[in-house]
DNA sequence: CTAATAGTTAACCGATTGGTTAACTATTCT
DNA sequence: AGAATAGTTAACCAATCGGTTAACTATTAG
């Protein structure tokens, strides 16, 4: 899926949402004790679950008042996917721009 | 560094951005020859490249008239590095959050 | 010199972002 | 019932995004 990779990276992008996400890693945590390490208000922790909710990052679990978030790694393994399939390419390109200018002046010299 | 991960995930979110990533993957190319395959305009294209360029994904060289760009893959190997930590935790939490509510439940039990 | 080519910059637009405060809903505790 | 707790929703704000068209700069070709 290509929109998916737009919402996981631009999920990614923030520092507080990938400070939420490396929290989740330690197990399920509700949404205070995730606000908890940051000094920005609650609606603004609130809107960043929101986001990495929508994202497909992060499920939500309604235990009585409680929120309980829990890690979904699946959209950041796909993102890794997409890098680790254009690191496969960029590995093979290790000609310099400089070569690259010298081969394109020799084509130009013999036309 | 941490806020280079923010411009790098955030330039990697847009699809014409990551698109532009790939074709350099074969090599140095020119702005027009990026443009080609969208459907955008030059100045749009432009805009992601200046985009790309400063979240450090892409030199730029003039030849000329000419702007050559090149893939610099460093930042995308980093942002590569921060999922890759990031896997090498959540594969090892694979407690689902029901086992976790029952302890939850317990643990307020005997209190 | 003039015309064409390569690309950027400027000004604008609507939508989204990341934050705020205030008010609200829902659940639990006493 | 009343108070505290957990969290969301609403309304707002300034900044950024992704796109446009129009105008501009710089280099090359005829």
């Amino acid at each position: 899926m290509e929109i998916a990779l737009n919402r996981t990276f631009a999920a990614l992008s923030d520092p507080t949402r990938r400070a939420i996400l490396s929290t989740l890693l330690k197990g399920p945590a509700k949404v205070t004790q995730l606000a908890k390490p940051f000094k920005v208000s609650l609606p603004a922790i609130s809107k960043h679950i929101r986001y990495l909710e929508k994202a497909g990052l992060l499920n939500r679990t309604k235990n009585g008042r409680e929120h309980w978030c829990q890690l979904n790694p699946g959209p950041m393994d796909e993102a890794l996917g997409w890098l680790n399939n254009q690191k496969q390419f960029w590995e093979n390109t290790l000609d310099s721009l400089e070569q690259f200018l010298e081969i394109q002046k020799k084509e130009k010299k013999n036309e």
